[in-house]
DNA sequence: CCTACTGTCCTAGTGTCATAGGACAGTTAT
DNA sequence: ATAACTGTCCTATGACACTAGGACAGTAGG
């Protein structure tokens, strides 16, 4: 659980953190019902304001990915997603339809790009069993 | 080759552009060589500035989508990514990353992302085919 | 040459992002 | 109750991105 933010990318620093935690989710680094790091200690371990990690972790909260509870901390959720099967197909296949583009751009045919889909998922896979044991 | 923008999403008009250029070459409503709309016609149609155009047009030619020709215009270029296949996979993997965590908290199992990611290519194929004819 | 078109550069105005610090409400243990 | 935590809200400030309009350089055709 340890993040990294670059100011020169241009993407705002509190969109980094978003990220990270949300790969850090999804890999399994963070399970549900596990406390996220507390605002302050985490800000000046990455050298930020307290209100740019509180930003960060609004937005998780806006997503449906972590919960606050007030006067204990923010915690991530379990899974059951807000959003009916078909929000949550318009969201995948913005992004999906984004990789696919650039795909498309860099030359990329469709053997190789789906064997790199495939390899992502067992990547994530493997990761989140890891840490099951 | 009909675009729309949107002041009201937060993400920049002239990154808006860029993704519908984009879409639009990968999906054969732009062909190699064609060129592409001139700056201040297209910014008068969106009811943008010529400055807001033009720096959609730089990005895109630094991405190596487009070629501008001093006086004559800009022009979609054919194929061949400027990039290594090394370089390639690693913008690549980020945008499928991103799409695999986004499918993981959407709770979007393995075949229905593969399902979907399968139906988008085939979409842009189709899309792509009937272009051509 | 002159006009009309192409894209580009330069300089402002506006807004967002990140920093900073003060004050507040809820929880927990002493 | 007190102290030490948790997250939240408020205002102010500096840096930078985005947007906008004027002026400029290259190209093509009358």
């Amino acid at each position: 659980m340890t993040f990294q933010v670059n100011f020169k990318t241009g993407k705002p620093v509190y969109l980094q953190l978003v990220d990270q935690i949300r790969y850090a989710a999804a890999s399994g680094a963070l399970r549900a019902g596990e406390p996220l790091p507390s605002i302050r200690p985490l800000a000046e371990e990455l050298r930020l304001n307290r209100n740019t990690v509180a930003k960060a972790y609004a937005e998780l909260e806006s997503q449906g990915i972590i919960e606050t509870v007030p006067g204990k901390g923010c915690f991530l959720k379990d899974g059951s997603s807000p959003f009916t099967k078909k929000v949550r197909d318009q969201l995948l296949v913005k992004e999906v339809d984004e990789a696919v583009v650039t795909a498309h751009h860099l030359q990329v045919d469709r053997a190789d790009f789906l064997a790199l889909v495939k390899e992502r998922l067992d990547f994530f896979e493997r990761k989140v069993a890891a840490k099951k044991e």
